[in-house]
DNA sequence: TCATGTCAAGGCGTC
DNA sequence: GACGCCTTGACATGA
Protein backbone atom coordinates (compact mmCIF):
# COMPACT_ATOMS: atom_id res chain seq x y z
CA UNK A 1 0.00 0.00 0.00
CA UNK A 2 1.26 3.57 -1.32
CA UNK A 3 -0.36 6.90 0.29
CA UNK A 4 -0.37 9.71 -2.05
CA UNK A 5 -1.38 13.24 -2.71
CA UNK A 6 -1.98 14.97 -6.02
CA UNK A 7 -0.25 17.77 -7.90
CA UNK A 8 0.70 20.10 -5.73
CA UNK A 9 3.26 20.11 -2.42
CA UNK A 10 2.09 22.98 0.10
CA UNK A 11 5.74 22.62 1.75
CA UNK A 12 8.18 23.32 -1.13
CA UNK A 13 7.28 26.98 -2.00
CA UNK A 14 7.44 26.44 -5.90
CA UNK A 15 4.72 25.15 -8.10
CA UNK A 16 4.74 22.28 -10.97
CA UNK A 17 1.12 23.59 -12.75
CA UNK A 18 2.26 27.67 -13.28
CA UNK A 19 0.16 28.44 -16.31
CA UNK A 20 -0.79 31.88 -17.92
CA UNK A 21 -3.45 32.83 -20.32
CA UNK A 22 -3.77 31.92 -24.35
CA UNK A 23 -3.77 35.05 -25.16
CA UNK A 24 -0.16 35.84 -24.01
CA UNK A 25 1.40 32.66 -25.48
CA UNK A 26 4.07 32.63 -26.94
CA UNK A 27 6.92 29.71 -27.48
CA UNK A 28 9.43 31.55 -25.35
CA UNK A 29 6.93 32.10 -22.51
CA UNK A 30 5.82 28.38 -22.84
CA UNK A 31 9.64 26.97 -22.96
CA UNK A 32 10.07 28.95 -19.42
CA UNK A 33 6.95 27.97 -17.87
CA UNK A 34 7.54 23.98 -18.78
CA UNK A 35 11.41 24.38 -17.72
CA UNK A 36 10.02 26.23 -14.27
CA UNK A 37 7.06 23.37 -13.82
CA UNK A 38 9.73 20.43 -14.39
CA UNK A 39 12.30 22.10 -11.99
CA UNK A 40 9.70 22.35 -9.05
CA UNK A 41 8.41 18.37 -10.19
CA UNK A 42 11.90 17.47 -9.42
CA UNK A 43 12.04 19.27 -5.81
CA UNK A 44 7.98 17.88 -5.36
CA UNK A 45 9.95 14.24 -6.46
CA UNK A 46 12.78 14.85 -4.16
CA UNK A 47 10.66 15.99 -1.07
CA UNK A 48 8.29 12.62 -1.81
CA UNK A 49 11.52 10.37 -1.72
CA UNK A 50 12.94 11.88 1.53
CA UNK A 51 9.57 11.51 2.92
CA UNK A 52 8.48 8.01 1.75
CA UNK A 53 5.41 9.01 0.07
CA UNK A 54 5.43 6.80 -2.69
CA UNK A 55 2.22 7.76 -4.97
CA UNK A 56 1.79 10.83 -6.46
CA UNK A 57 -0.02 12.54 -9.00
CA UNK A 58 1.36 14.94 -11.71
CA UNK A 59 -0.31 17.73 -12.70
CA UNK A 60 -1.73 18.24 -16.05
CA UNK A 61 -0.41 21.51 -16.57
CA UNK A 62 3.22 20.53 -16.93
CA UNK A 63 3.50 21.66 -20.08
CA UNK A 64 0.41 24.67 -20.59
CA UNK A 65 -1.64 24.02 -24.04
CA UNK A 66 0.20 21.11 -24.89
CA UNK A 67 -3.11 19.80 -27.08
CA UNK A 68 -4.09 23.25 -28.17
CA UNK A 69 -3.69 24.39 -31.53
CA UNK A 70 -2.10 26.50 -30.47
CA UNK A 71 0.84 24.84 -29.72
CA UNK A 72 3.77 25.47 -32.25
CA UNK A 73 6.50 23.26 -31.03
CA UNK A 74 7.50 19.54 -30.34
CA UNK A 75 8.22 20.15 -26.48
CA UNK A 76 8.66 16.55 -26.65
CA UNK A 77 11.97 16.78 -28.14
CA UNK A 78 12.92 20.42 -26.60
CA UNK A 79 12.73 18.43 -22.61
CA UNK A 80 13.06 14.88 -23.26
CA UNK A 81 16.29 15.16 -21.20
CA UNK A 82 14.38 16.49 -18.11
CA UNK A 83 11.85 14.70 -18.34
CA UNK A 84 14.22 11.15 -18.47
CA UNK A 85 16.14 12.22 -15.43
CA UNK A 86 12.67 12.84 -13.06
CA UNK A 87 11.61 10.00 -14.44
CA UNK A 88 14.80 8.14 -13.52
CA UNK A 89 14.27 9.51 -10.20
CA UNK A 90 10.56 8.26 -9.72
CA UNK A 91 11.71 4.52 -11.17
CA UNK A 92 14.77 4.57 -9.43
CA UNK A 93 12.50 5.23 -6.12
CA UNK A 94 9.43 2.66 -6.96
CA UNK A 95 7.28 5.68 -6.84
CA UNK A 96 4.00 5.26 -8.29
CA UNK A 97 2.45 7.43 -10.76
CA UNK A 98 -1.00 8.86 -11.90
CA UNK A 99 -2.34 12.08 -13.95
CA UNK A 100 -6.15 13.26 -13.45
CA UNK A 101 -6.95 15.21 -16.91
CA UNK A 102 -10.14 17.73 -15.95
CA UNK A 103 -13.47 17.66 -16.73
CA UNK A 104 -12.92 18.86 -20.54
CA UNK A 105 -11.73 15.30 -21.23
CA UNK A 106 -14.94 13.30 -22.37
CA UNK A 107 -14.39 10.42 -24.37
CA UNK A 108 -17.98 10.07 -24.53
CA UNK A 109 -19.17 13.26 -25.73
CA UNK A 110 -21.75 13.39 -28.29
CA UNK A 111 -19.83 15.92 -30.34
CA UNK A 112 -17.46 14.23 -32.33
CA UNK A 113 -15.10 16.98 -31.58
CA UNK A 114 -15.18 17.20 -28.07
CA UNK A 115 -14.22 13.56 -28.58
CA UNK A 116 -11.40 14.65 -30.94
CA UNK A 117 -9.87 16.83 -28.56
CA UNK A 118 -10.18 14.93 -25.55
CA UNK A 119 -8.19 12.44 -27.45
CA UNK A 120 -5.37 14.95 -28.41
CA UNK A 121 -5.63 15.65 -24.31
CA UNK A 122 -5.18 12.30 -23.27
CA UNK A 123 -2.51 11.45 -26.18
CA UNK A 124 -0.47 14.27 -24.03
CA UNK A 125 -0.27 12.98 -21.17
CA UNK A 126 0.44 9.65 -22.43
CA UNK A 127 3.43 11.37 -24.30
CA UNK A 128 4.51 12.38 -21.24
CA UNK A 129 4.73 8.94 -19.23
CA UNK A 130 6.34 7.83 -22.10
CA UNK A 131 8.68 10.51 -22.03
CA UNK A 132 9.54 9.77 -18.19
CA UNK A 133 9.83 5.83 -19.03
CA UNK A 134 7.00 4.97 -17.05
CA UNK A 135 5.14 1.89 -17.76
CA UNK A 136 1.50 0.88 -18.20
CA UNK A 137 1.25 0.46 -13.84
CA UNK A 138 1.02 4.86 -14.35
CA UNK A 139 -2.26 5.38 -15.03
CA UNK A 140 -4.39 8.46 -16.63
CA UNK A 141 -7.33 8.52 -14.51
CA UNK A 142 -10.54 9.89 -16.61
CA UNK A 143 -14.48 9.68 -15.40
CA UNK A 144 -16.72 8.40 -17.65
CA UNK A 145 -18.25 11.94 -18.89
CA UNK A 146 -21.55 13.19 -19.52
CA UNK A 147 -25.02 11.16 -19.66
CA UNK A 148 -27.03 13.13 -22.12
CA UNK A 149 -30.21 12.15 -20.11
CA UNK A 150 -29.27 8.73 -21.58
CA UNK A 151 -26.81 6.82 -19.17
CA UNK A 152 -26.91 2.97 -21.29
CA UNK A 153 -25.91 5.06 -24.65
CA UNK A 154 -23.17 7.30 -22.67
CA UNK A 155 -21.65 4.11 -21.01
CA UNK A 156 -21.69 2.29 -24.65
CA UNK A 157 -20.41 5.76 -26.11
CA UNK A 158 -17.34 5.48 -24.22
CA UNK A 159 -16.67 1.86 -24.76
CA UNK A 160 -16.38 2.86 -28.55
CA UNK A 161 -14.93 5.44 -28.23
CA UNK A 162 -12.08 3.83 -26.06
CA UNK A 163 -11.41 1.67 -29.29
CA UNK A 164 -9.99 4.68 -31.30
CA UNK A 165 -7.68 5.78 -28.40
CA UNK A 166 -3.55 5.81 -29.15
CA UNK A 167 -1.94 2.56 -27.22
CA UNK A 168 0.16 4.91 -25.10
CA UNK A 169 -3.01 5.79 -23.51
CA UNK A 170 -5.15 3.12 -24.13
CA UNK A 171 -3.17 1.07 -22.38
CA UNK A 172 -2.93 3.64 -18.89
CA UNK A 173 -6.53 4.41 -18.73
CA UNK A 174 -8.73 4.00 -15.12
CA UNK A 175 -11.89 5.14 -14.86
CA UNK A 176 -13.34 6.79 -11.79
CA UNK A 177 -16.65 6.65 -10.21
CA UNK A 178 -18.04 10.21 -10.06
CA UNK A 179 -20.12 12.08 -7.26
CA UNK A 180 -23.36 12.41 -9.46
CA UNK A 181 -23.79 10.19 -12.09
CA UNK A 182 -21.51 7.14 -13.00
CA UNK A 183 -21.55 4.31 -9.84
CA UNK A 184 -18.59 1.83 -9.58
CA UNK A 185 -21.18 -0.18 -10.83
CA UNK A 186 -21.03 1.50 -14.23
CA UNK A 187 -17.70 2.16 -13.98
CA UNK A 188 -17.16 -1.79 -13.28
CA UNK A 189 -19.81 -2.40 -16.25
CA UNK A 190 -17.53 -0.42 -18.71
CA UNK A 191 -14.20 -2.06 -17.88
CA UNK A 192 -15.03 -5.14 -18.16
CA UNK A 193 -15.81 -4.67 -21.96
CA UNK A 194 -12.76 -2.44 -22.40
CA UNK A 195 -9.16 -2.59 -21.06
CA UNK A 196 -9.74 0.65 -18.82
CA UNK A 197 -8.98 0.08 -14.78
CA UNK A 198 -11.58 0.48 -12.25
CA UNK A 199 -10.07 3.24 -10.15
CA UNK A 200 -12.40 3.36 -7.33
CA UNK A 201 -13.21 6.95 -5.33
CA UNK A 202 -14.76 5.91 -1.50
CA UNK A 203 -16.13 9.72 -1.20
CA UNK A 204 -18.19 9.89 -4.95
CA UNK A 205 -19.27 6.19 -3.64
CA UNK A 206 -20.57 7.83 -0.63
CA UNK A 207 -22.34 10.69 -2.45
CA UNK A 208 -23.30 8.39 -5.58
CA UNK A 209 -23.66 4.90 -4.18
CA UNK A 210 -23.75 1.38 -6.03
CA UNK A 211 -25.60 -1.41 -4.90
CA UNK A 212 -23.20 -3.46 -2.67
CA UNK A 213 -21.05 -2.16 -0.26
CA UNK A 214 -17.67 0.10 -1.36
CA UNK A 215 -15.55 -3.27 0.54
CA UNK A 216 -17.10 -5.86 -2.00
CA UNK A 217 -16.78 -3.40 -5.01
CA UNK A 218 -13.24 -2.79 -3.98
CA UNK A 219 -12.36 -6.72 -3.86
CA UNK A 220 -13.87 -7.22 -7.29
CA UNK A 221 -12.53 -4.54 -8.59
CA UNK A 222 -9.28 -4.81 -7.70
CA UNK A 223 -9.27 -8.63 -9.59
CA UNK A 224 -9.30 -6.15 -13.20
CA UNK A 225 -6.13 -5.14 -12.12
CA UNK A 226 -3.36 -7.25 -13.19
CA UNK A 227 -0.75 -7.00 -10.95
CA UNK A 228 1.98 -7.21 -13.32
CA UNK A 229 0.72 -4.47 -15.98
CA UNK A 230 -1.05 -2.68 -14.34
CA UNK A 231 0.29 -2.75 -10.72
CA UNK A 232 -2.61 -3.02 -7.68
CA UNK A 233 -5.55 -1.23 -8.02
CA UNK A 234 -5.60 3.03 -7.37
CA UNK A 235 -8.18 4.58 -5.46
CA UNK A 236 -9.15 8.10 -4.26
CA UNK A 237 -9.92 8.82 -0.48
CA UNK A 238 -11.64 11.71 0.86
CA UNK A 239 -13.75 13.10 3.68
CA UNK A 240 -16.39 15.44 4.33
CA UNK A 241 -15.17 18.70 5.09
CA UNK A 242 -17.60 19.64 8.33
CA UNK A 243 -20.11 23.04 7.66
CA UNK A 244 -19.16 23.08 3.76
CA UNK A 245 -21.24 22.42 0.81
CA UNK A 246 -21.77 18.42 0.73
CA UNK A 247 -18.93 17.12 -1.81
CA UNK A 248 -16.31 19.30 -0.52
CA UNK A 249 -13.64 17.65 0.25
CA UNK A 250 -11.73 17.91 3.29
CA UNK A 251 -9.41 20.48 4.76
CA UNK A 252 -7.27 18.15 6.50
CA UNK A 253 -7.77 14.37 6.61
CA UNK A 254 -9.96 12.94 9.39
CA UNK A 255 -7.30 10.42 10.88
CA UNK A 256 -10.55 8.85 12.58
CA UNK A 257 -12.46 8.51 9.58
CA UNK A 258 -9.39 6.84 7.93
CA UNK A 259 -8.73 4.73 10.93
CA UNK A 260 -12.14 3.33 10.21
CA UNK A 261 -11.75 3.54 6.19
CA UNK A 262 -8.33 1.20 6.21
CA UNK A 263 -10.03 -1.21 8.60
CA UNK A 264 -13.09 -1.98 6.60
CA UNK A 265 -10.86 -2.79 3.55
CA UNK A 266 -7.80 -4.16 5.42
CA UNK A 267 -7.91 -7.69 3.63
CA UNK A 268 -7.35 -5.84 0.08
CA UNK A 269 -3.90 -4.29 -0.85
CA UNK A 270 -4.34 -1.30 -2.64
CA UNK A 271 -2.42 2.91 -3.03
CA UNK A 272 -4.11 5.81 -1.70
CA UNK A 273 -4.82 9.12 -3.15
CA UNK A 274 -5.89 11.40 -0.41
CA UNK A 275 -8.13 14.13 -2.31
CA UNK A 276 -7.65 16.00 0.75
CA UNK A 277 -6.88 19.84 0.33
CA UNK A 278 -3.51 20.41 2.42
CA UNK A 279 -1.89 17.67 0.52
CA UNK A 280 1.59 16.45 1.73
CA UNK A 281 0.62 17.16 5.32
CA UNK A 282 -2.76 14.62 5.30
CA UNK A 283 -0.37 12.27 3.29
CA UNK A 284 2.50 12.10 6.32
CA UNK A 285 -0.66 11.61 8.95
CA UNK A 286 -1.39 8.67 7.10
CA UNK A 287 1.76 6.95 6.37
CA UNK A 288 2.06 7.87 10.42
CA UNK A 289 -0.87 5.77 11.02
CA UNK A 290 -0.57 3.38 8.67
CA UNK A 291 3.28 2.51 10.47
CA UNK A 292 1.71 2.30 13.93
CA UNK A 293 -1.04 -0.16 12.44
CA UNK A 294 1.70 -2.03 10.75
CA UNK A 295 0.07 -2.08 7.74
CA UNK A 296 2.93 -0.72 6.01
C1' DT B 1 -0.55 45.13 -1.57
C1' DC B 2 -4.61 42.79 -1.31
C1' DA B 3 -9.08 41.20 -2.89
C1' DT B 4 -11.62 39.72 -6.56
C1' DG B 5 -12.27 38.12 -11.25
C1' DT B 6 -10.89 35.16 -14.94
C1' DC B 7 -9.01 31.32 -17.35
C1' DA B 8 -8.98 26.50 -23.53
C1' DA B 9 -11.90 23.20 -22.91
C1' DG B 10 -18.27 20.70 -20.73
C1' DG B 11 -22.21 19.09 -18.31
C1' DC B 12 -25.74 19.40 -15.10
C1' DG B 13 -29.31 21.32 -12.11
C1' DT B 14 -32.12 25.17 -11.10
C1' DC B 15 -34.75 28.96 -12.21
C1' DG C 1 -32.06 30.06 -22.34
C1' DA C 2 -29.21 32.00 -18.63
C1' DC C 3 -26.56 31.21 -14.85
C1' DG C 4 -24.04 29.14 -11.08
C1' DC C 5 -21.62 25.28 -9.73
C1' DC C 6 -18.35 21.58 -10.06
C1' DT C 7 -12.74 21.59 -8.64
C1' DT C 8 -9.11 24.36 -8.28
C1' DG C 9 -4.70 26.78 -8.80
C1' DA C 10 -2.49 30.48 -10.65
C1' DC C 11 -2.42 34.58 -13.08
C1' DA C 12 -4.53 39.15 -14.26
C1' DT C 13 -6.80 43.12 -12.96
C1' DG C 14 -8.23 46.83 -10.36
C1' DA C 15 -9.11 49.18 -6.00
Amino acid sequence: MKIGYPCKNVSVGCSSSKRFNLKSYTKAKTEETVRANLECLENVIDFNIKNNIMFFRISSDIVPFASHPVMDFKWQRIFRNEFERIGRLIKKAKMRISTHPDQFVLINALDGNIVERSIKELLYHGEMFDLFGFKTDAKIQIHVGGAYGDKKSAKERFVKNFKKLPLSVKKRIAVENDDRLFTIDDVLEICEKTDAKPLLDNFHDALNPSKQSFEKLLKKASEQWSEKRDGIIMTDYSSQEMGKRKGSHAESIDINDFKHYIDRTKKIDFDIMLEIKDKEKSALKALKYLKEAKRI
